[in-house]
Order: C-alpha cells, then sequence, then structure tokens
RNA sequence: GAGUCCAUAGCUCAGGUGGAUAGAGCAACAGCCUUCUAAGCUGUGGGUCGGGGGUUCGAGUCCCUCUGGACUCGCCA
C-alpha cells in the first residue's frame, strides 16, 4: 500500500540519476561560443560551455563568458581578461554581431535573424521530435507509479504520482529510453481479509456491480465501526486473510474479483489521462518470491534475529534495522519490495528503476535500498525512490476514512465543468458555432490538463495545497493559459494557410527576425532541449512545466506587440509564420512530455 | 531523544555546479478589444531572502548556530 501515511518533504534535491557518461556536447551557439573561446583562454570547450551564461538583460548581451574564475591563474582582474579576450576575438564570424567587455564579463551579441532562423528551423525539422535525442538507447528505466489500493478511492495523492509517473515516463521516452511502467497495486494485507469479512455479511451485489468502490469503501468503513464494538472481528479477518495467503479457493475468487472490478474503475481514470501500464503487478504478486529473498539473505549472514523477528540490521549507514519477517513469521512491505526490485531486475535488467511514491517512504526505500545493497545487488545504486509532497487541504490533512478527501473523479469533472461554461461564454461572444461535441472534448482535455498542470507545477517535493479556488482558476501559470497560447498561434496559421500564405525563410532584408521579442522566442526554443534533458535526470517534470510557460508567456507578449499575419512585407509574414510554427510545435512536444494534450482552438 | 526536510512579496512558488539590479503567477489598483482568439497584454505598489555569525573578489545559494514548522524512527502498508 504505497498511500498508507503520508507527510511532507524530504527528498528534495536528491538527484534520481546522473546523466549517463556517454553524453555528447550538442551542436549549439553554445557550443559555437565555447569554440571561440576555447583557443584564448586554453580552456576545454565543453568547461566553457558550461560557464556561459545569459546575461540578466537582453541589451546586455545574449550571452556571458564570466572571467572571475580565471582572475587568479591568469592573475589578472577579471575585467582585464574580458578586454584581452576580447581582441583575441576573430572578426568576421558569421553568427555574432559583436562581443563587448563589461566589468568581469565578456558579452557577446548574436547576428539575431540568423539565430532566431537556426533556431526556429531546428525546431521546425524535428516536427513531434523537437528536444528528443537517442541519448537513452538500449537503455532500460522501470518507472513505478500510480500505485492505488484496491478497494479504495483513486484520490488526488494518487493523481499526484500518476500525473509525475506519466511525465518523466515520456521525457524519458523522448529521450530515447526504453521505459517500462509498473502500476504497484494495492493487493495485499489483512485489509482484504477485512473486505472478504465486510462483504459476506453486508455485501450488496448490485452495488458492487454498479459502483465497485463506492461499495467496497462502504462495507469497508462499516466493518471497521463494527470492529470497534467486536474486537473479534479483528481476529475473523486476520484469519480470511491467512486463508487468502494459503490459497482457499473462495476467498482467492472473491479477492481476484474485488481486485478486478476495481482495476476495471481505475481503468476509466486511466483512460481519460491517457495514462497505460505495461504490468500491473501488486504487492500480492511478489509474495510467492519472499522465500527466495530470505534465504538468500541469509546465506549472506545479514539476517539477525531481534526481539522474535529476523532483521537487516543498517547500524553502519546509520538507519534503524530493515524488518524482514515479522515474529509471527509472516513477510512485510520491506520483504515484498525487496522482492519486487529483484524480479524487476531479472524480468526488464534496468539501468535505472524509479520508485514514484509520496515522500513518507523515504526512509523505507533507503532501507530497501540497503538491504539490496548489502544482499551484493550492486544494481542497487539504480533505484531511486522519486518523493513527492502531500496533497492537503489549507488547514488539515486529506483523510479518505473520515471521507474528507478529494477524488480525482470529482476534481476531473469540477475542472471540466468549469472549462465548459468559460467556453460556452466564449463562443457565443466571439459568434462561433462550435458543436457539443468539439465542447465536450475541449472541455475534457482542458479540464484535465488544468489537473495535470497544478500538480507539475513546482518542484515535486512540495506539498501541494488544495483549493477549489485556485483549482478553478484559469488564468496565470495554468495549463488553460498554455494551451489558448497553443490554439491561437495554431489559430494564425490556420489563417495563413487559408489564405495561401505559409511558412517560409526569405532572404530578402525585410524578412529579418531581430525584434526583441523575436530572440526572446529563440531563446526559449535554444533551451526547450536542455529542459527535457534536466527534467529527466533531475526527474523534475516542473522544469519543463515552467519552461513551457515561458515560452507561451513570450509568445502572448509578441502576439500582442506584432501582427503575424498583418507584418509590414509578405516575407516579414512568412518568416514571422515560421517563427510561429516552432514556438506552437515546441508548445505542443512539451505539453505532450508533461501528459497534457493541446487543442486545436479554445 | 535521534534523524530528514522546510523557511524568499499579502498568498502560491521559481531562483541547476556561489556571479551583474532577487523573479513569475494569484490577489490589489490603473489602463488596452472596429486590427491574427481579452482563458490575453501593459503599467503601479509590494522584499533587511526566518535571526545571528563565518568562508571570499562576490552568498538567497556554501559552513556553523539559534528560532519556528512538517515528518520519520523493528514487527501497518
Amino acid at each position: 500500500m504505497r498511500f498508507h501515511v503520508q507527510y511532507r518533504g524530504i527528498q528534495n534535491g536528491i538527484p534520481c540519476g546522473e546523466p549517463f557518461a556517454d553524453w555528447r556536447l550538442p551542436m549549439d551557439v553554445r557550443t559555437d561560443i565555447a569554440g571561440l573561446l576555447a583557443g584564448p583562454t586554453g580552456l576545454d570547450p565543453a568547461a566553457i560551455r558550461d560557464l556561459l551564461e545569459t546575461p540578466p538583460d537582453s541589451r546586455m548581451g545574449d550571452y556571458a563568458f564570466p572571467c572571475f574564475p580565471l582572475a587568479k591563474t591568469m592573475r589578472k582582474a577579471p575585467s582585464a581578461i574580458a578586454a584581452a579576450l576580447q581582441d583575441l576575438i576573430p572578426a568576421g564570424v558569421s553568427w555574432l554581431d559583436r562581443t563587448v567587455a563589461v566589468g568581469g564579463y565578456l558579452n557577446f551579441y548574436l547576428d539575431r535573424p540568423a539565430f532566431v532562423r537556426r533556431q526556429a528551423e531546428e525546431a521546425r525539422q524535428a516536427g513531434d521530435r523537437f528536444g528528443a535525442s537517442d541519448e537513452g538507447r538500449g537503455r532500460t528505466i522501470v518507472v513505478e507509479f500510480s500505485s492505488p489500493n484496491i478497494a479504495k478511492p483513486f484520490h488526488v495523492g494518487h493523481a499526484f504520482s500518476t500525473a509525475l509517473g506519466q511525465s518523466l515516463y515520456r521525457i524519458h521516452a523522448h529521450l530515447g529510453y526504453h521505459v517500462v511502467r509498473m502500476n504497484h497495486l494495492g493487493d495485499y494485507g489483512t485489509q482484504f481479509g477485512k473486505l472478504i469479512s465486510a462483504y459476506r455479511r453486508w455485501g450488496d451485489e448490485a452495488a458492487l456491480e454498479a459502483a465497485p468502490i463506492a461499495e467496497l469503501l462502504r462495507i469497508y468503513v462499516r466493518f471497521h465501526e463494527a470492529a470497534r464494538e467486536d474486537p473479534a472481528l479483528e481476529d475473523e479477518a486476520r484469519t480470511l486473510f491467512r486463508r487468502l495467503e494459503d490459497g482457499a479457493p473462495e476467498e482467492i475468487a472473491l479477492w481476484k474479483r474485488f481486485r478486478d472490478l476495481s482495476l476495471k474503475e481505475f481503468g476509466r481514470v486511466y483512460d481519460r489521462l491517457d495514462v497505460a501500464f505495461d504490468n500491473d503487478n501488486g504487492e500480492s504478486f511478489y509474495g510467492p518470491m519472499i522465500p527466495a529473498v530470505v534465504e538468500r539473505l541469509r546465506e549472506r549472514g545479514l539476517l539477525e534475529e531481534s526481539e522474535g523477528a529476523f532483521v537487516v540490521r543498517l547500524d553502519d549507514l546509520g538507519l534503524p534495522p530493515c524488518i524482514v519477517l515479522k515474529s509471527d513469521g509472516a513477510t512485510i512491505y520491506a520483504s515484498r519490495d525487496l522482492a519486487a526490485a529483484i524480479w524487476r531486475k531479472e524480468q526488464y535488467d534496468f539501468d535505472r528503476n524509479l520508485y514514484v511514491v509520496g515522500n513518507p517512504q523515504s526512509l523505507h526505500f533507503q532501507q530497501v535500498f540497503a538491504v539490496l545493497e548489502k544482499a551484493g545487488y550492486a544494481w542497487a545504486s539504480t533505484c531511486r525512490h522519486v518523493g513527492f509532497g502531500l496533497v492537503r487541504f489549507p488547514d488539515r490533512k486529506l483523510s479518505t476514512r473520515s471521507g474528507d478527501v478529494v477524488l480525482l473523479d470529482d476534481l476531473l469533472q469540477e475542472c471540466r465543468a468549469a472549462t465548459r461554461e468559460i467556453i460556452d461564454r466564449n463562443a457565443a461572444e466571439r459568434g462561433m458555432n462550435w458543436d457539443n461535441d468539439l465542447k465536450d472534448d475541449l472541455s475534457e482535455r482542458i479540464g484535465i490538463g488544468a489537473v495535470i498542470y497544478t500538480f507539475l507545477k513546482n518542484s515535486r517535493d512540495r506539498d501541494i495545497v488544495f483549493s477549489w479556488d485556485d483549482m478553478l482558476d484559469f488564468d496565470g501559470e495554468t495549463a488553460p493559459y498554455v494551451l489558448y497560447t497553443y490554439a491561437r498561434a495554431r489559430s494564425i496559421l490556420r489563417k495563413g494557410e487559408a489564405a495561401g500564405v505559409l511558412p517560409a525563410w526569405s532572404d530578402h532584408p525585410s524578412a529579418a527576425l531581430a525584434a526583441d521579442d523575436e530572440m526572446a522566442l529563440a531563446r526559449m526554443l535554444e533551451g526547450f532541449p536542455d529542459m527535457v534533458r534536466r527534467a529527466a535526470e533531475s526527474c523534475e517534470p516542473y522544469l519543463l512545466t515552467r519552461h513551457v510557460t515561458a515560452m507561451a508567456r513570450s509568445f502572448n507578449k509578441y502576439y500582442n506587440n506584432e501582427s503575424i499575419l498583418g507584418a509590414a512585407s509578405p516575407e516579414l509574414v512568412r518568416a514571422r509564420l515560421c517563427l510561429v510554427d516552432a514556438v506552437s510545435l515546441s508548445l505542443r512536444v512539451g505539453l505532450h512530455l508533461l501528459g497534457i494534450s493541446a487543442v486545436e482552438r479554445m
């Protein structure tokens, strides 16, 4: 059960994985600048590329090389180094406009039209593969996410894991990794003994068919109420679970039925989110593999009896012992995760194994990984816990037991309804004749996008304070903002196309894209691929969310400042359409990597 | 008690390996729709980056310390 208890932040800043070593220096302007500076400074081009900064104001240049680090070795003031370096930059570099030495910086002003064209064309040629690479080719990443509990409602906490995992799946796939998506269902434990007991007493067959999880939750809650009066029920539940574990056919059949019904209901949510899994082995799947794990730990002399239980000591790592077998001989959460990790390695031979599970379980995973390491599994170091914060109300936690929760279904419903309202109003104001199917489709996708966006907006370590007001506010940094921007850009391209005006570059002087707005957009395009890579390395989709949002903001400024279709010359119109094309496809790709589906109009 | 994490604008958050004047969104206020979609754009106000030390050319960023908060710590999952 991945959502037993919840608490806030640990894990901040822990990288999910170092970049693999064979990373190539990309061909881009930073590399070009590094090439110019390599000779004069005697530094490695890759190091220079890394040092390059963007000045705080575009009037100060497009790139800055800080000379401060050279001051010690060169025994000169940074400002003097900058001036000296400037003299060594050859004249007549086509992509460079000029350089200026100011303070300790050597600032580079790019040839704007060339740069804008280069960045836009790079995106347009890549299309849906913009920002993609083959750095992950031949490598497998297992990502466990979502992991709801059978017979319990799918709430916003699971939505967080689901949104994160889905995005991490897409981002890694974009970088060429083979990604295996695991849904580690909570389908095991005494709770199922309780459910079986409760169902035999109070179960309503019709209700179970109609709304399985609601019915299972109902009888589960009722069981707890009854157990307060009659503690013997708890014993009965334990006995039933033991029968289940021992393979009693009747209990197995009921358990399987609960599982199937729950899975079917989860499936509807996953379909709406466009989420799928390669494997939904739950905790129960790994139970039978535990004896072999225990045996291995015993062979290696790691298993130690303590207070009747069998544990692996982790004192040398400053961690509490990891309990592998309870004093009654039964297995425990950690033993199942040990077995699961080993099975995944054998099955998929992963290069990296990610667990998108809430922060509360940080210690649990530290222990599990440590035990794997001690047991001689060198690949333990490739396992990472990708933690995330708690979803809570401003003043209190969500509580499934008391029904004080936000179910994902309800959240999606509200967002969809709020979206629909805006669409109806806009359509009326603009005199659009959109049919109901289109409006339904749009409100569904925009509403879902809004939900996903809120989960991927900030670093995952942060708690999410749930507020309906914020949730249904579609202004500013939200999915509707980005989607709206995309729809506007697409609208321009459609109108151009309808008028026979297609994107095209021209060498005509009037077609040069050199405005601040255009430069800003080109810089956003330039930064996109690197941001995809950073998001993957840190397992932080919000980096991409922010980048995409910033790009949308830049575009909206541009849109308001300049007329694209009404530009001064036909050549300029076409050149601007190229930029619009590049930006819109980047937005679409970025949104896709976040798990959000773009809309062509709204 | 031990350990982990957090503290930046009224609110929610950004500020990769220390670098130029600490940035967005929301909220507030003032503007912009006969012109490519106003779910948009522009402007204004709002900060001793929790307090105090230290490291150095330079600290929101690194170290120490204090305060305040969240969470975890062998037989639940």
